[in-house]
DNA sequence: GATTCAAACGAACGATCGTGCTATTGTGTA
DNA sequence: TACACAATAGCACGATCGTTCGTTTGAATC
C-alpha cells in the first residue's frame, strides 16, 4: 500500500476508536492530530473540513464494519450458520476492549436532527446495513432453516434490536449477566423463525 | 411554584430538548442561555460548572421520563394493560416532534468510555429504568396475564431492545413502516409470554 | 544533482469554549 | 417601605475550536 494511504488508514483507524468511545462532536482536529502524533494543520490538509472528516469517518466505518461483520461471515455456510457468525462478528465489535460504542449510533445522536450530508450518509450506511442483515436472514428461508412464511422484516428488526440492547447492557449498564440475556434472546429468535 | 424554580424548569426543559437533538457536548452553556434568553454567566450561576449542568439535565430526564413514562401508567390496571400503556408512553417520546433521541442513549455515547460521575449517574439512572420495566413485567405475571415461568430479565432486554430499535428505525432511518413493524413485534412478545 | 509536487509544519486568525469576577437587578420578608 | 439575599448581567481571562496561509520537508522524476 502507498505510504499516504497507510497514513490516512492510520487517521482514520485513530479517528473511529476515538469517535466510539467518544462521539462525534467531541472529537476536535487537534486531540485527534496529537493521537495520531502530527500537526494540526498537517492533520486538517487530509479533510479539508470538519464535516469532510465527519464523512470519511463515518465512511470508513462502513467499510470496517462491512469487512469485519459482513464479509469475513462469508467462511461459514450461507444460511443460519452464516447468520449466527455475523451476529458473533458484530457483537465482538462491542465487546473488545478497543472497540466502543457503535458509531452510527453515535453519529444519530448529534445528526438524527441535523439534516445535511452527513445525516444523509448516516442514514445510507445504516439502511445499507439493515438491508444486508435482511438478506442473510432471506437466505435462511432459501437454505430451508427459517420457516418460509416468516417476516423477514421483523425479524430483522427483532436481531438488530436485541443486538442494539446488548451494546447498552454491556457497556452503559456493565451487566455481567448481559451476555448469557443475549445469548437467551438470540437462541429464542431463532427457534421461533426456524424450520 | 417559586419564580426561581419555574425559571430552573424552563432552562433544564429547554436543555434537555437540546440534548435530545444534538447530544450533550454540542450543548454549549452560550447557546443554551441564548435558547432560553438569558446571559451566559446568568445561566451558568445556575450550575456552576458544566459536568454539574450534565448531571442537573440527566437528572431531569430521568424526572420527567418517570413521570411521562411511568407514573402517567397508574391509571391503568396493573398487569399487561399497564404495561402497555408504559410502551405506549415511552414511544410517544421518541415521536413527538419536539421530542428527540433517548436522553441517556445520548449520554452513553459521551460518557460510557469516560469514568466519573456522570457516567455514575447515567449508569444508575439506566439501572432505575430497567428495574421499573423488569418490575412491571413481573406484574404481569402476578396477575396472571403471563406465565409465571418467563424469565423476566430476558423479557425486559428483548422489550427495551425493540423501543430502542424502534427508535432508530424512526429517527436515523426515517422508515415509514416502523411503527407497523414494531407493533408487530411487540404483539408477539406479548404473546410468547402470554398465560 | 536539479526539479517538481504533495505532505506536513508552525504561526496566526477570529470565534467560541468554560469559568471567574464585580456590579446590578429583582424578589420575598420583616 | 426597607432590608437581605438570591438571581442575573456585563466583562474579561486563558484555552481551544476550525480554518487559512506561507514555508519547509521529503520523495519521486528527469
Amino acid at each position: 500500500m502507498n505510504v499516504a494511504a497507510e497514513r490516512k488508514l492510520t487517521i482514520l483507524n485513530t479517528a473511529l476508536n476515538l469517535v466510539r468511545n467518544m462521539g462525534f462532536e467531541s472529537l476536535s482536529i487537534a486531540s485527534l492530530a496529537k493521537e495520531v502524533g502530527m500537526s494540526k494543520s498537517g492533520l486538517f490538509a487530509h479533510f479539508n473540513s470538519k464535516e469532510k472528516m465527519h464523512l470519511m469517518i463515518l465512511d470508513h466505518a462502513a467499510y470496517t464494519f462491512g469487512n469485519d461483520v459482513f464479509k469475513k461471515s462469508l467462511k461459514s455456510k450461507r444460511g443460519l450458520p452464516r447468520l449466527k457468525l455475523i451476529v458473533h462478528n458484530w457483537v465482538r465489535w462491542y465487546k473488545t476492549g478497543e472497540g466502543g460504542t457503535c458509531p452510527f449510533l453515535a453519529a444519530a445522536v448529534e445528526y438524527d436532527a441535523k439534516p445535511g450530508p452527513v445525516k444523509d450518509r448516516l442514514q445510507l450506511h445504516t439502511n445499507t446495513l439493515i438491508a444486508t442483515l435482511n438478506k442473510s436472514i432471506e437466505l435462511c428461508i432459501e437454505q430451508g432453516h427459517f420457516k418460509p412464511k416468516i417476516d423477514t422484516k421483523k425479524v430483522t428488526f427483532e436481531l438488530y434490536s436485541i443486538i442494539i440492547g446488548h451494546l447498552v447492557y454491556i457497556r452503559t449498564m456493565e451487566l455481567k449477566s448481559a451476555n448469557k440475556i443475549f445469548q437467551a434472546s438470540l437462541d429464542d429468535l431463532i427457534k421461533r423463525n426456524s424450520a
